[in-house]
Parts: structure tokens; sequence; C-alpha cells
DNA sequence: GCCAACGTTGGC
DNA sequence: GCCAACGTTGGC
């Protein structure tokens, strides 16, 4: 794999707003939103190269939906400035922006959702944030094992994935 | 700095 | 639609 090696993520967006199929059409879009600070200091630390998973949260199945791929590192998230925005923040001040965003792009649709009931059920998920009750942190890192894991549930594997889509 | 009230998340 | 869990706000 490259060097340095690509950080591992996952990122939750709820698919009745912004699906991966959204993403996939799009083919590239900002990942806005975020109005939470542990989240969004995950999104300051992404670097170009860097691979999620696309979580559907709040949907029917819940899961994850596919692979995206960071393009931009991040910078001032639009929606704060933005008065139309529910994600407007009056208190976000132009000359220190308190929330950011980065870009992502579609690399691959998992085949089928990988079910949240699915994740539980792989012991590398145990101990995630995605899987512990009572957590609702939106971007969070994902081990290796976590992100293979996933990868193999769907008969996905790693090295397809770099040697076909990226 | 405490903490009650409130708003939001997100599975069910 | 319910509601548990959590983060944020704001009075004190």
């Amino acid at each position: 794999m490259s060097f340095p090696p690509p950080q591992l993520w996952l990122l939750k967006s709820e698919p009745d707003v912004f699906g991966y199929p959204d993403l996939a059409r799009l083919g590239r879009e900002r990942w806005n939103g975020v109005r939470n600070y542990q989240a969004r200091n995950f999104l300051r630390e992404m670097r170009v190269g860097d691979l999620g998973l696309f979580y559907h949260s709040n949907a029917k199945p819940a899961g994850v939906a596919g692979v995206l791929r960071v393009v931009r590192e991040a910078y001032p998230d639009d929606l704060q400035f933005d008065p139309a925005s529910e994600y407007h923040d009056l208190r976000s001040a132009a000359e220190n922006p308190r929330w950011s965003m980065v870009d992502v792009e579609a690399v691959l649709a998992f085949p089928t959702i990988l079910t949240l009931d699915a994740l539980r059920a792989l012991p590398e998920w145990a101990n995630s944030p995605l899987t512990r009750r009572g957590t609702r942190l939106s971007v969070m890192p994902l081990t290796p094992e976590q992100f293979c894991s996933a990868l193999a549930a769907v008969g996905l594997r790693l090295e397809d994935l770099v040697a076909n889509h990226l």
C-alpha cells in the first residue's frame, strides 16, 4: 500500500438527506454539516487518500453502503455562514471558522448494505463507538481490522479495492 | 464550575 | 413515534 498508509474512517449520513447513491451520482461532494466537536476534530485529522466507510444512519436498514475517499483536507464548512441553512452558526466568526468539512469521492458501492446487526456480529467491531450503546459520534476512526472485516463481510477484499478502484 | 433543562441523535 | 443517551446551554 502507499506510504504513508491511509487512515481509515467511518462517516455517518442519513440517506434520506444524502446517501451513498447521491455521492456516487455526484462523484465528489463536500462532507459538511458536522456540528460536534469530536467529530469535527476527526475531520481535521483526515488526509487526502484516506478511506472511509459511508454509513447510513436513521435508515432501514442502517448500515454501511459503500467506500469513499478523502480528496480534500479540512477547510471551513460553507454552511456555517449560510443564513438559509439549518447548519448556520451565528457564533462562528469568519476569521476563525468553528466548523470544518472535507471533500470526499465515491469509491465503491457495497454489493449489499452491511447492516448494523451484521457489524455487531463482527468481533473487531465490539468496541467501536458505532456499536456501543448510546454513542452518537458521526465521524470516527477505524482500525484496519475493522475496515477489512467490514469489506470481507460483504465479500470484498482490500487488495481488490486497491487494485480495481484506487 | 456545577448542574438542570433542553435539543438532538439514532436505534427500535 | 418513542425514548434512552448524550452534548450543549445558560443561570447561578
